[in-house]
DNA sequence: AAAACCACTATCCTTTAGGATACCACACCA
DNA sequence: TGGTGTGGTATCCTAAAGGATAGTGGTTTT
């Protein structure tokens, strides 16, 4: 790593895992990806998360501008920014390397 | 996640943050994708790596196919494979985003 | 023959992500 | 007025990733 360029592409990517890797941060995405949807509703979208962690993960990824969280009196509504949305073309382009990669993976059982 | 196609889409992705994530992975492949190299390279190239942690992340890069590890007598060779070089046009994605995304984050420091 | 380099392995320890369980304040509904 | 739903917090615990430090067996170098 003597090379600054790459360090610094190192970093940026590091970033990007970060917010889309973790247990539930990609999940979450995915399911406001489909509607905005309430704090609850999430909850039961997702299906195993604990209050805590979906609590956490959905600050967090306000803190990155990915989401917004709006309440009025009684209820609040999560939703994805404009900002959030532009992870989607990435996100595919992450899934198509990721099914190549299981066929490389699955292929040739062991023909090394 | 009732939807099943974004459960498996979130399968891939969660295998590719696999990969590209965790503290080393990243910086190995980057590493060699520069040039081939024998295991105290790159660990002087990598810096702080621990000779266990890297043994162990070379093994598992090398089961799944991003590298390949030749050994004569007296030493050893880690080289990208094609399915390494393949990852390249996804980390330059990554990197893009990354970037984008450290420019929303850094503007208006909270013109919420 | 000794020192240094090579590619590791072994043992132990710390940090962190994430989970389990329980609880809280508020509103609304009957 | 008590039960139900909503949107969370608080406390504690576990497992897994990763780090520190030392040592090993071979080779090559001087």
């Amino acid at each position: 790593m003597k090379n600054k360029k790459k360090q610094v592409q190192l970093r940026d990517v590091q970033d990007v895992i970060d917010i889309i890797g973790g247990r539930w941060r990609g999940a979450i995405l995915a399911s406001l990806c489909d509607k905005p949807k309430r704090f609850n509703e999430l909850k039961r979208d997702i299906g195993d998360i604990t209050p805590r962690i979906l609590t956490k993960e959905l600050k967090y990824l306000e803190m990155n501008k990915l989401i917004s969280r709006k309440a009025d009196t009684t209820s609040v509504l999560y939703s994805l920014t404009e900002h959030g949305y532009s992870l989607d073309p990435l996100i595919g382009a992450i899934v198509q390397w990721g099914q190549k990669h299981r066929e490389v993976i699955l292929a040739e059982p062991s023909l090394a």
